[in-house]
DNA sequence: CATGAATGAGGTTTCATTCAT
DNA sequence: GATGAATGAAACCTCATTCAT
């Protein structure tokens, strides 16, 4: 193992159990067996290091939603809002299966990253995610539909949810399938659950 | 005002502003209009303040939780897993109003806690109610039903995401009206989502 | 002596013996007979230390140059250049006296600023007269006399070589009379030397 | 070019933008295409490349200087003072010619050698000359005359303000005629500025 | 009750220098 | 001849805590 991966595995180690700021840079330095001149041959900052190990996840997670993001773009209006979850679940495993595979870099992006430019990484996505949802419902009222047995405001924070709870349980368990399987689920629940709501008041 | 209550209220707005760690005693000290030697014939440490601050909220929500599960118990077995819900939703305006009129405090124990034992206050407690919702599952399967369209462990998840949702709006909105709106339009959607599961399956 | 002053003595100290840059502050603070945390309590940054030890020096060495200058602008358009010196000859002993009574907070200024906002301090004040020197010539000039036997850059220098030799020796000698002799004859050298090439050229 | 000569470039140009204390090594030698091993395979120190770049220019400015003090000794005892200036201004040109053709040099040793042994080059050198001077003065008084109208200190001041103006225009004018034309100009008020003193004293 | 001076261990960063390869 | 990894001391700064008064 290279003295870079060495200060990497060390970096994440330390970054997991104490977040960013209370890492200690010492301790992550010392413990990959080198001394702080060392590190600065390879990062020129702590921060620095923090990305080297999140940069790479944030952009490859970001790259799905916005896949995510596109497909929905393409229903059509009047169906968006009924659609955009079985859009969404269709893309469900591939965005496990990421945070699957890349289960330190997210849980570093969700849990860790307090005082650097990730802090927030969920909530930053949602606030785009609105816009669009928003979208949506504006296309649907013109269309004639009555389809808000359900606030904006009340889905927005549905869907926040829904993330968290994603990570939480991405963050949780190991098996992915299983994962994929509750996720589905509370899809599912989200999808029946919002419907009976569009019906009893429409 | 008294000394104490200057310190108190000066640490709140400090903690609240920057959270447990980042925010210098000092400026929470000298904000108040004292040293920081005064600070330490109130309190022992930084830590204590802070508990000074959030153990009474602390406590008062967890004994609200504790009595809606003390409800919860009083639900017949069979019927539980089916009605919790409700059994919820009926103590929710407490909760809000709870969490309303305490606002600061619980922002301290969600958002600000972070190196102090209430760092992850609220996955604590969820983690507590994980029993109680593991025993209703087994008494409901003792007693012959089939019931889970739904597997246990989204419901734990899907109740943590619920928790999540609560904290997240309230710390947002302020007023209570709304906030309980929102909710209880959640915890109806979980309500019919999870019914139309039963249903489909059985 | 209070700790302060402690401070801002060995402070001078070292800034004198080494620079600004390269006094090392734990230098400073333990010769004062402190820890660094100590200092921390008086001033923000080391920084902050050094213009402790030479604002005021800066701001009334401006002042003497910049009342100089005023009396200087008062004197009618087609004389300035010939009587520039001795307007300035009659300010002298204020000048030399100003700097005498702040050799330490001068030397600072001239030759141990080098890392701070008064780095080239003398210099900038040189670019200043500059111009008004500038606009005294292009007076004179209108006024129909021919007076430039000596290039404007050259009198520009000359200036800056009269305060570069006025800083030297207030800093090296520490009798008044002498210096203000010094400088007199020096600036009598300049007089009657630019005169005798004015007249030459004419 | 080889590595010792690009070493050499590299480090002149990190010296003269940063100065020697401030020029990172490290730079130094990757700017030249190399590694800090390999600078040490040349240089036993950083200081040791500063004095590669300057010692030559000092000892050359030197043996100048040197010989501009031999032809003054030849002078007539009784005519030192006076003619001094003429005897500088004649070998002015050479004097301007060496700076010019190794402005670089000059540079460092003028403006970036702080933390060097040629800080303070210049005054150095006039110290030196002080001596010199000293040593006609007492030489001019055995013989009689009364020559003073000028103070022999003053007289040592105006000639190391004559040099500091030098420098600085050397090191800011790249015009070898314009310089010698200023300089001879304000030799030349040097001289009538003295000459005019002496006659009125006399 | 309160002050405020002082500590000391902690933090991140820079850099000349060494040395095995 | 050159590398580049690593050192180690030094730099500036922060802050919870102590303690004599």
């Amino acid at each position: 193992m290279t003295t870079q991966e060495k200060l990497l595995k060390s970096g994440k180690k330390w970054f997991l159990k104490k977040g960013y700021k209370s890492a200690p840079l010492r301790s992550i330095v010392s413990d990959a067996g080198y001394t702080l001149g060392a590190f600065y041959g390879y990062y020129k900052t702590k921060e620095e290091l923090f990305y080297a190990l999140t940069d790479e996840t944030a952009k490859g997670f970001g790259d799905i939603l916005f896949s995510i993001k596109k497909e929905m773009d393409r229903l059509p209006a009047d169906q968006k809002l009924y659609r955009m979850i079985d859009c969404y679940l269709q893309q469900l495993p591939v965005l496990v299966d990421y945070i699957q595979t890349n289960r330190d870099g997210m849980t570093l992006l969700l849990k860790c990253s307090d005082g650097t430019k990730y802090e927030n990484f969920f909530d930053a996505y949602m606030k785009k995610s609105r816009a669009q949802i928003e979208g949506a419902r504006r296309l649907s009222q013109k269309s004639g539909k009555k389809l808000s047995g359900i606030a904006p405001a009340t889905f927005d924070l549905l869907m926040r949810g829904y993330f968290d709870m994603l990570a939480k349980i991405v963050l949780e368990e190991r098996d992915k399938d299983t994962i994929c399987r509750m996720m589905a689920e509370i899809a599912l629940v989200y999808k029946n659950g919002m419907i009976s709501l569009f019906e009893k008041k429409s």
